[in-house]
DNA sequence: CGCATATTCAACCATTCGGTTGAGGTACGC
DNA sequence: GCGTACCTCAACCGAATGGTTGAATATGCG
């Protein structure tokens, strides 16, 4: 995998990561509340915490005996950028994107 | 994998059918053209293109007995639409782009 | 100090992925 | 109609993925 493209659209295609994400754009968690949520051992969430930070798409910052966790946007943007480059479709279409988020936010997880 | 999402993302996970997107962005290709490029059985090709069918992200259509390949940006643009609700970046920096688009074309892959 | 909390490590498991090869199945050109 | 060009199918392979459990490692609290 050695295109850091590779790492973060592998990154993304998992839908327990893709929540993961959402979840930090309300506000920084630490590693056990990231995991609460989900119905999967805290090791499983630790390890996807792990995949998402190589890909860039997040930070972690040790403090005390916590590990707090940081959206990064930075490689987002760079996924996102070779995306536009398909850029056969306007730009973004706010009626279509509250759309989306309504049916995304519909779904389970 | 159940949602759309995942099926685009690991799709574009991967190099060579990231190569292959950009090569449809040109024209449509036939599925021998599209696999002459890469170091690769045609057979490995055929399945990297049923993935991308799969996606939605190309279309197949079968013309004699030739295959005819085609970018379709739809399932792209729920992707991005995806990202861009990670909106903290700020709207598509021109500049950035084309460094990045710079740095992508001199790769290998 | 001694215990609880927070997180990772290590080993394991089933499944998927990305590739190969070889054998088809169809459509076209002569 | 025969051969060839185009493409997929099926079986196989090694490596990576996504999960589990149990033990290990820090750190903080009383």
């Amino acid at each position: 995998m050695s295109h850091p493209l590779d790492a973060a659209f592998s990154a993304l295609a998992d839908p327990t990561r893709r929540a993961i994400l959402t979840m930090l754009l309300e506000d920084d968690m630490a590693v056990s509340d990231v995991a609460e949520p989900f119905d999967m051992s805290l090791a499983a969430i630790s390890k996807h915490l792990g995949i998402l930070s190589r890909a860039g798409l997040i930070t972690q910052e040790q403090r005390g005996r916590v590990k707090w966790c940081k959206l990064e946007p930075d490689a987002l943007r760079d996924a996102s950028i070779w995306m536009q480059s398909f850029g056969q479709f306007e730009a973004v279409n706010l009626d279509a994107f509250e759309r989306f988020l309504a049916s995304e936010l519909s779904d389970d997880r």
